[in-house]
RNA sequence: GGUUCCGUAGCUCAACUGGAUAGAGCAUCUGCCUUCUAAGCAGACGGUUUUGGGUUCGAGUCCCAACGGAAUCACCA
């Protein structure tokens, strides 16, 4: 709620005080926009208020309208249609909103640090494989959902947890070890994630064919499975990993390495970065001692054959193990102990904020009650920032199937997507080569970035690749289009020796259209508190492209440059510096970047 | 089987958390470039919000049931 719809609930309280004598709580007044069939600005829903008036809603909405226009300077006049008061504001009240507002850039945006400090995990990749589709969601979900919290004043810690150990690496060495003849990325001409990843599927090959030769030899399916000799050595080199065996560790940071750089080079593409970095290596013993302390102190129990158990039923949730029979951690173990570590690493750090597919919300639900239980501090605020999967025409993404969408490839296939229409429409050939390939990168990841971010993050949803992505429509290239075409009229007004500088506004110059602008311009900071609140990017997607959709209609028939009316020319000057400002700012929380030509 | 989430135009998604005649884009069709960038604008077409009950001034939104889909319930991560 902003500061007009508290001054109007304010007005609208003393008018149900003077009309009916009644007293009536200022957030018990329910105030929306007045939907744009009707005149007016805000709507007073007056049902509510008929058990105070005992008359009818009509009767109800036309005393307190007569009330508050006599009384309230701000409201110029006011419509009862059924039971919906509306309330014209005066021009004025917008169009000084509009001088306060439009060069601001920090307009909406709170002041760093002015709210607490939190942290976000995102991406959290297996070191086995190259970045997927899915991955390219978590990460633009997990990133933007940051830029969102910073702009709503909190200090953001972005961090990842890297699982560079276990099972899965251990088969890409194994596999390197057996068929790769020494390959390194700088040989192979292939990026180091690509690589290993290349080696991971060598091993599930090797590993299948071993299974169907034990199977000839009468062997039942289970046991092949697990008495497959490619398997055993992947087995094998993990123990040994845990062992320290220094060969096998030195080749575990070769090849994570290669990894890293292949990594390295996505995130730059993407746009995305962290603060800080976690390894599973260095983290999957931690948790072990809180284990322990909560052993001691009742939390959770040890079953006969030695493994710790926490019972949760009283949650609705069931019993969970924490420790195996062996002593040795499992995934929550970890996770225990992580989540206790950073609190540590980030002193006042608040909350913590894990992005996770949505398949794993059990997972979460289970980790912060048992943070709760042993008295973490602040656990109560922790949020798994949960997404729903991206699916393609065919179902899930199957890496065995080669279902899966590589990330480096889709982002390039965008950018050669955005060439090639930037080629048919012939508007930059004057560019650089340089300066095309910048373009094409911002404007084909931006579309890609916008179709995975306008959707609400909880929702699983359809991504076919041959339909590809729009860059017409409820897209992003729809709104760099359109900032470009004001950064461009801008321009040529400053070329043309007009003062840019606006500083005061003849509000009687403003249509309708025009005011309805300003007013969408004017509820951008509620945009950024609302979808801070719920994490929700798709909410500053949805604003942003409702803005420049309603900025595009009025472009179309409000010149500026060849505007006569001086006031006028200035007054819309004023508005679209309002709104490229905007779209930059808000676009810029989607970690989407503008061009200057396109 | 238990728990959780979901079901809105042919397709992909919205709907300010209970308010007015459920909105956009894609696709299809019709107009508009001598005018600040047509990746645009205007218009047409498209809906029993899965179904059936209930709650109330008022339901896509809340409650119950059915149907359909997804996830999860591992000494996996």
């Amino acid at each position: 709620m902003d500061a007009l719809d508290q001054r109007l609930a304010q007005s609208a309280v003393q008018a149900c005080e003077a009309c009916f004598g009644a007293q009536i709580a200022p957030e018990h007044i329910q105030l929306q926009q007045t939907r744009k069939e009707f005149e007016g600005d805000r709507t007073v829903v007056v049902f509510p208020l008929t058990r105070h008036s005992k008359s009818s809603p009509e009767e109800t909405g036309v005393a307190l309208g007569q009330w508050l226009v006599a009384n309230d300077e701000l409201i110029k006049a006011y419509q009862v249609v059924k039971g919906f008061l509306n309330l014209t504001i005066v021009p004025v009240y917008w169009t000084e909103q509009l001088l306060r507002t439009h060069n601001l850039d920090a307009f909406g945006i709170q002041k760093k640090g002015s709210r607490s400090k939190v942290m976000v995990e995102y991406s959290s990749p297996n070191t086995n494989k190259p970045l997927h589709l899915g991955h390219l969601r978590n990460n633009f979900l997990g990133y933007s959902v940051a830029r969102i919290l910073e702009a709503a004043g909190h200090e953001v810690i972005k961090v990842q947890i890297i699982n560079d150990r276990g099972i899965h690496i251990c088969k890409s060495m194994v596999a390197w070890q057996m068929f790769g003849e020494g390959e390194t990325p700088d040989s192979a001409g292939l990026k180091g994630d690509k690589l290993v990843g290349k080696y991971y599927v060598a091993f599930d090959r090797a590993f299948k064919e071993e299974v169907a030769e034990l199977l000839v030899q009468g062997m039942d399916e289970s046991d092949a499975k697990k008495q497959a000799p490619i398997l055993l050595k992947a087995h094998a080199l993990l123990h040994q990993w845990e062992q320290g065996n220094s060969e096998v560790v030195e080749l575990w940071k070769t090849m994570n390495g290669w990894v890293y750089d292949g990594f390295e080079e996505t995130y730059s593409e993407m746009g995305v970065d962290f603060d800080k970095l976690y390894y599973e290596s260095d983290t999957y013993l931690l948790g072990k001692d809180q284990v322990a302390a909560g052993l001691g102190s009742g939390v959770f129990f040890k079953k006969e054959d030695g493994s710790v158990w926490i019972d949760l039923s009283d949650e609705g949730l069931d019993e969970k193990l924490l420790l195996r029979n062996d002593g040795t951690a499992v995934y929550m173990t970890q996770d225990i102990g992580t989540a206790i570590t950073r609190y540590s690493d980030f002193p006042g750090l608040e909350r913590q904020v894990y992005t996770v597919g949505n398949e794993q919300e059990y997972h979460f639900k289970v980790l912060f009650t048992i943070l709760m239980k042993l008295g973490v501090e602040g656990a109560k605020n922790n949020h798994h920032l949960s997404y729903g999967m991206v699916e393609l025409p065919e179902g899930k993404m199957k890496s065995r199937e080669g279902t899966v969408v590589d990330a480096d490839d889709l982002l390039e296939e965008m950018a050669n997507t955005a060439e090639e229409m930037a080629n048919e429409l012939g508007k930059i050939d004057d560019l650089t080569e340089e300066e095309k390939a910048t373009l094409f990168k911002q404007v084909g990841y931006g579309a890609l970035k916008y179709f995975l971010l306008k959707v609400s993050p909880t929702k699983s949803m359809m991504f076919d690749p041959k339909a590809s992505i729009d860059f017409i429509g409820n897209t992003a290239p729809f709104i760099q289009f359109n900032y470009v075409r004001a950064a461009s009229m801008l321009a040529k007004c400053a070329d043309a020796d007009i003062d840019m500088r606006i500083t005061s506004i003849d509000a009687s110059v403003w249509d309708a259209d025009e005011l309805r602008l300003i007013q969408q311009t004017l509820m951008w900071p509620s945009i950024v508190e609302l979808a801070a609140e719920h994490y929700d990017p798709s909410l500053v997607a949805n604003h942003v492209y409702d803005l420049t959709k309603a900025f595009s209609r009025w472009y179309q028939d409000h010149p500026v440059l060849g505007e006569e009316n001086v006031s006028l020319r200035e007054a819309r000057i004023a508005l679209t510096q309002s709104v490229a400002h905007q779209i930059r700012i808000a676009m810029g929380l989607l970690g989407i970047e503008m061009p200057k030509r396109m």
